[in-house]
Parts: C-alpha cells; structure tokens; sequence
DNA sequence: CACCTTGTTCAGTCTTGACAAAACAAACCG
DNA sequence: CGGTTTGTTTTGTCAAGACTGAACAAGGTG
C-alpha cells in the first residue's frame, strides 16, 4: 500500500464525451472485456481480469467504489478481486492523506512476470527430475528420455524469455511502465 | 487415427519389479500426478492432465482398458478425455490389423506448440488494437501507452520463443520427440 | 442367432467457485 | 454518543464442469 501525492479525481463520465471519444470507450470496452476473458484463462475470476484491462487503461488510480460502479458489480466482488491482485502483486492500493477511500493502480509488474517465470520453472524441474529416475540405458532409442528432453526445453524456454525480458526490464530502471499479465 | 505395426503388449505389471525399479515406479507417479495438476492449471480436466503423464513416460502405445485400470478411473472418463486429446492433437489412437482394442500414445507435438503461441498472439493483438485506438498524443507522459507497450511486448517475448522453437522443431525433421503440454 | 468385447454417450451426483446481498467492523463526524 | 461512510466478511444461490455408472451401439465369435 502507497502513500501518494493528492490524485485529481478521474470523473472521466463528467466530460462531454467528444465525438472521436467515442471509438476509444468502445475499445476500452473490449480491451477489459477481453482482459477479464485472457485473464479467466489463467484461473482467475473474470472480475479480477477486467479489473486489471481496466486499471491498465486508467492514467490515473480509480476509487473503490468507482470500480464497482463502473464494472457494476458488488462492492464485495470488488473487494475480494482486489485484494486477491494485491497480494498477487498486480495492482496496488494507493491513498492519499485525508481522504479516507481507497484507490488502485496497476503496479509495475516484475513481481507477476517472475511468478510466471517461476511456475514454468516448476514444470521444467518436474520433468528433469522424471528424466533423472529414468534408468541409464533404456531400451531402443530412449524414447521416454527423449519426449521428456523436448518438454524440459519448452518450459526452459519459456521460462528463459521471461526471466531475459526481466532482466530488461529491470536494466531499464523503474520508469519503464509495463502490463504483464 | 494411425495404424502401426504389430504393438508388443506392455504389461509392464507381470514382470517383477526390480528393486531398483521402486524408485521408477514412484517417480512415475509423481510426474503423472504433476502433470494432472499442471494442465489443470491450463484448464483441462486432471484425468487428461495425467493421462498425458502417463502416455509420455510410456514407451509404447497404451491400451484403452489399461488407461482405465492404471489410472483408476471409469472407461467413461478415459473415453472422454482421450477423444479431447486427440481433437487436441496432443495424443493419438493407434489401432493393429486385427486387433479391435484401440491404443494411444503421445503425439508430435508441433501442433500444440503452435496453438499456445497462436493464444499469446491473440492477446497481442488485443492489446495492439487498445493501443491503436489511444488519442495520438495523450496527456502528461503517456503512461497508458506504455503499459500498453509493456504488455504487447510481454505476449510478443512469449510467442515469438515458441515460434522460434517450433521452427527449430521442424528444421529437425519429425524424429525429434517433444512433448510439450 | 445369442453372446461377448470394446468403446461411446447419457443421466445423475458432487464439487468448486463466482457472485450478490446483507451483516458486520472500523473510522470518522456531528 | 448516534449516525454515516467505506471497505470486509459471511451466507446463500447459482452455474459449470468433472466424474461415475449404466445404458447403449457396433462389431466380432461361438
């Protein structure tokens, strides 16, 4: 949770919405949309995926109960979802002093990007350690020995990619904004 | 549906487990048991998940029935998951000349490799089109863009290495084995 | 033909998880 | 202190989907 400097207040809906303005809310509705439906692919409830297309497409943090109007869900969704990507380490709660509601922000994102990485990790460590009980000299060619190689090198990769494009990412200092989810 | 050669019954279970077979046998479980969990995780049933373990540590084709008595589950069950599998193209049905029982066994795996980065590549897309439909020149920094860019280049990382993968998969020709789930 | 064997499909049960609504807690304000 | 705002927790409902077991089809085989 951050303390930040006074927030103005989005109040997006107060504008008179430009003609051109248009297009870009309807993007934004399917960008979240499609968000909550990617981020549903990856166990997550679909509530906690159109936060994260929301948020991403906010410049500035949302309040709470912004959220929930905007999403129109309930107030405890929003809490649950919230706090479900907070301690995932995907958005953050941001308030400012004398104002006693909460806001949210997309976080810098290592911490996600890493957990990805890990998780492929863990799959490339399981089939190793099959590869490593399989007895020495199999029979003809080794097949097992060679299916579980191909798998150990696909989650290698993946994990590899992930870790490399950290690794930039964190070169790059803490000003490079990204959305990784 | 492929027809083989003459398949040499499995039967693993009649001969007698050396001793040092113990430690396979354990190892085996635990890597079926762990791809259970893993491809659940990406949203297949857990049977399939360990049905997938099971046929890549097995060096033949296993029969249908056996796949039900190993894994302890109804034919049903087998039935099912081993029809999505191979809608999949992540495991295939091999039968014999004369023999009525069907047989399956792990597939080349290209096929899937190409549908996971097909997956990232669709979220690129999304959020390239978000990107497109941004006002050119936005308020203080573009914070938005860059997350946006952030994340296109997220999906990309990820299917750009699959991609690369699979074009060294297929330079090698279709001996080279790889099960990649 | 009756009778297996083999695999599929269907109906029913059970679990899981998302979500809403309401009860609740805590902080603040008068 | 009572009342309000803000967020959390709990309770209940609903839907989705995995799995089983039984009914079923389609071939073989006597």
């Amino acid at each position: 949770m951050t303390v930040s400097e006074p927030i103005p207040v989005p109040d997006r809906s107060a504008e008179p919405a430009a003609a051109a303005d248009f297009a870009l809310q309807a993007a934004e509705e399917r960008f979240i949309e499609g968000m909550g439906l990617a981020l549903e692919e990856d166990r997550l409830p679909r509530i906690a995926g159109r936060l994260v297309g929301l948020l991403i497409v906010s410049p500035q943090p949302l309040r709470f109960d912004h959220l929930a109007e905007r999403l129109r869900v309930s107030r405890g969704s929003i809490s649950t979802n919230t706090r479900l990507l907070e301690n995932m380490g995907v958005i953050e709660r941001v308030t400012r002093p004398g104002d006693r509601r909460d806001y949210f922000q997309i976080n810098e994102q290592p911490g996600l990007l890493q957990r990805v990485a890990d998780r492929f990790r863990d799959r490339q460590a399981m089939a190793e350690e099959m590869k490593q009980a399989l007895p020495p000299g199999t029979d003809g060619g080794n097949v097992v020995g060679d299916r579980l190689d191909g798998l150990i090198r696909f989650y290698a990769v993946l994990a590899d990619s992930l870790n490399s494009m950290l690794a930039v990412i964190e070169e790059a200092g803490g000003n490079s904004r990204s959305g990784t989810p």
